[in-house]
DNA sequence: TAGATTGTTAATCGATTAACAATC
DNA sequence: TAGATTGTTAATCGATTAACAATC
């Protein structure tokens, strides 16, 4: 392995900037931009240039002094960092709009998820097509997850079934789970679970408008990239 | 305003595991649970029981002592602490799957939030019917805004779109966004950003499998709530 | 070179946790 | 009552930020 030698974890919250860092790099190498230093990376995303510059020692990137991270060695750092080279074999629990939604998504695949399956236990789903794939049942899913060698399983059922699929998920040996659901999902400590709890971020952002100020003053916003690019 | 003495802003963190604890007070309630300690809480969401205090000190639930929360009231309580009971509109934008899905999101609706429009850049997409919704075109958006007092808006745009569609929704006068694009959304202090970034979530996902231990010693997993309860 | 920017250390800040008096 | 559990203070822990020497 050519992975710097770095100490054993890194916390979530960096892990989640790292994220944000990839994305707005793609974005720069997309506009042919070359360079970026970590005052500009920390002001597009709301950061202070130290904790981007800490953030980064954790990848291994090598800014250089007097010009900043080279967008592309970013990029492919981070890309890498993220596993997106490797890759990863996910399949989808529940056929229902929000299922069939993430199965369907470009930027997954793009992004290194091969989505090769779609499970459901209500037989009347069972068979329906998504995209390339045929929704099938319940029955078939430890034997998917062997064969296929699947890492991840999305849980994209109603919050009362979450948990038995979880359990089911978990002892027939996938090695993460994406969240989907409304409820907390329980699992061992080698099987992490992130949380993409859609309703509960919406919760999130009423109490955070309810306590922002009021509607309104709006007025003196300057734009962010897109509007400030015409100007500039 | 009968809301408790409390002071100026929660911090993200705390809200966030507010709505965990009442999506299992739900779940409780449902199950006919009358009353809940900080410690079986804690013990369910994977968090000590002082922090569970601690969070639920910010709301206005009396405790009682020798019996924790009464579930009901927890329930209560922290629906109206983070609004469900007043209830926000909200809006979608970008037709998609992604886009559909959460516009007919059945919880969405349960927990307070009416999507009145969904709106679409996509001349094909326009007239489309999504549940009891007809997509529209964009130059509606800021209108409807207005007229329907709309507090929040829903991007499901890729990502190339997504900033300037930001910037269209702040000022039109939306009052929080919820970013379900890849990238980062800038926007004034006063319209607070919560992001659903679902491919980002899978990317912190691959990162946590590829550190966790390796696929397999699942063997001595106790089973979650819905598992655990079968043998108690 | 001079100026700018990294990498990293030390200081600060905030959040979590332990502990315990209050109390039902 | 005795025991259990809250609410809260003080201590700990970890993450963010400021600052600066190294350096291209």
């Amino acid at each position: 392995m050519t992975t710097s030698g770095k100490d054993n974890s890194i916390p979530g919250a960096v892990v989640s900037r790292l994220t944000k860092y990839l994305t707005h790099a793609q974005v720069l190498r997309g506009e042919g931009v070359q360079w970026v230093s970590s005052s500009e990376l920390g002001e597009e995303l709301g950061l202070t240039s130290a904790t981007v510059r800490k953030d980064l020692a954790h990848v291994s990137v090598g800014g250089i002094t007097n010009r900043g991270y080279e967008v592309t060695v970013l990029c492919d750092a981070l890309l890498s960092f993220l596993g997106v080279d490797v890759g990863w074999n996910a399949i989808v629990v529940g056929a229902g709009n929000l299922g069939k939604a993430l199965a369907l998504h470009g930027e997954l695949f793009r992004h290194g998820f091969a989505i090769c399956g779609v499970f459901d236990s209500d037989g009347r789903k069972v068979g329906m097509r998504v995209g390339g794939l045929t929704v099938r049942p319940m029955s078939e899913l430890a034997a998917t997850i062997h064969d296929e060698r699947v890492d991840i399983g999305v849980i994209a059922v109603p919050a009362a079934a979450a948990q038995s699929v979880a359990d089911l998920l978990i002892i027939s040996g996938i090695r993460g789970l994406l969240n989907l659901s409304l409820i907390h999902i329980v699992a061992p400590s080698n099987v992490p679970v992130v949380d993409g709890r859609l309703v509960a971020r919406m919760l999130e952002l009423g109490h955070a408008v309810r306590t922002s100020a009021a509607r309104g003053d709006t007025s003196d916003y300057r734009l962010g990239r897109v509007g400030r690019s015409e100007d500039a």
